[in-house]
DNA sequence: ACAGGTCATGCACGATCTTGCACGTTCTTT
DNA sequence: AAAGAACGTGCAAGATCGTGCATGACCTGT
């Protein structure tokens, strides 16, 4: 016979916060708790353990295990390296701005080290970061569309570019597969290219954050000359005459950790 | 015979406002309370469930459920009940065909229930979707840009319409807010469900996969009549008559998990 | 004033849900 | 290995559910 004074949903709800708060509950001490059979508490969190609400054991139940992200998100376990990179980034993005961010791990590292309440507007035509953005309610997120590069992890071809022509962001990061002074910024593929080249020349700013593997490296495709940077984010350990070489174009060079 | 003391609008008001101050109502205590039958209470909580004003219950009802915590949360939350609903949605798939999934958890249950050697084209404009598909090399991805609604986890708008106008999928998997036979498929803002009446106008065939939350229940914004769905998948919990209801307006109706 | 239609209500009824109990099975402790 | 505790399943009982029907009040048109 139903108990008048609480509802089953009611009695779910709160075993799910007891959980919550004291990470574990008891059958036997439910039962006693909410006056009901034991029997009825064991239906409850089998009930629980089929919606994947809790984790059922013998006695009683625990919290539901955490679940992980995709394999991807998995691989984008981010290094210190990239960590300081990105912090070094942020600095240079004005609350408020419109900012463009490219696809690449740097740059996932540069998007979640912004201040989650801090209001901009995002851009992107990378879905792992436009993913990445939705837990921040505070953020205004376009997403530019179009055939997606599924090794690059990014919107390219025609449609990409016509979205993008209606966008004129204040700062745009840019991913490069390679960076030198002379060459300049290069990338894997053409279309690569061409896109990025277009974010570059319609962004008030451009920024690139560059690790040590991609400096002094060429790509077979030249995305912009090195002095079309308003700003290079270097590691640490980069060579000091590169990093010199490159701020003589008039590119405003920042080593990422330096105090 | 009406209880000329209270109108029949005036007691719905009452109820609501009891469920707002006390988060809960019984049927049998509302039926001493304003002196009526609880067959006409029940008649109340069903009119005030139908119109998302409240989730029935046994024995009563709750306030509606509050769209609360990030979208990495709600992600996180991909239960047992979402994962058979989604196998059982992906036995609508062709080997080779071109797919639209939209956002939402059951969604994103149904594409990580894919194959992921099985090549297919897959379509959306939700971030969090396509961020999954980054991780299925054997697929090709098509992302539909715009302003994204960080609540909804979708981009909307004129510039998704203006995407979505050069594709037509074979099949389309479309989320609800709220599914009914009489009401049909409904949403909570107009232009999703403006973006989800042209996916379903485009598409060849379309699937939506509702949770018993969902069923019987309507949104503000109508997508389009319940018999507008090819397939419907249920869960197996979902009451009997509404399925039949469904399946009678030439709808395939199909139960998750059923043997 | 009257007839017809609409609406809300109460009732009957079959269906469904929740609970406690019994019982055999499984797990843990001694 | 044995005893005790916990488990899941099936069953019965009582409560709750939705649907269809009848009824009375109210409204509208003639």
């Amino acid at each position: 016979m139903p108990d008048p004074d609480i509802l089953h949903e009611e009695r779910l709800a709160l075993i799910e916060a007891k959980l919550s708060s004291e990470g574990r509950v008891l059958a036997a001490h439910l039962a006693s708790e909410f006056d009901v059979s034991v029997d009825t508490i064991r239906r409850d969190l089998r009930e629980l353990a089929a919606g994947g609400r809790c984790l059922r054991v013998y006695g009683g139940a625990l919290p539901p295990a955490p679940r992980t992200g995709t394999h991807q998100q998995r691989r984008m376990q981010l290094s210190e390296r990239k960590r300081l990179l990105a912090q070094a980034s942020v600095r240079l993005v004005e609350p408020g701005s419109v900012i463009f961010v490219d696809a690449g791990t740097t740059n996932l590292a540069i998007v979640a080290a912004l201040s989650p309440e801090s209001p901009l507007t995002l851009v992107t035509n990378a879905p792992a970061i436009a993913a990445f953005a939705l837990d921040r309610p505070a953020w205004r997120l376009i997403q530019i569309g179009g055939v997606v590069d599924i090794a690059l992890g990014a919107a390219l071809g025609a449609a990409a570019l016509r979205d993008l022509a209606a966008i004129s962001p204040d700062l745009a990061f840019i991913g490069v597969c390679g960076f030198d002074p002379i060459a300049g910024a290069t990338a894997h593929s053409l279309e690569e290219a061409e896109f990025k080249r277009q974010v570059a020349m319609r962004a008030r700013e451009v920024a690139v954050a560059v690790t040590d593997d991609k400096l002094l490296t060429q790509a077979p495709f030249p995305i912009f000359a090195a002095s079309a940077c308003s700003h290079a984010v270097f590691e640490t350990t980069a060579p000091r005459r590169t990093i010199d070489a490159i701020g003589e174009l008039g590119v405003n060079t920042i080593i990422a950790g330096a105090v």
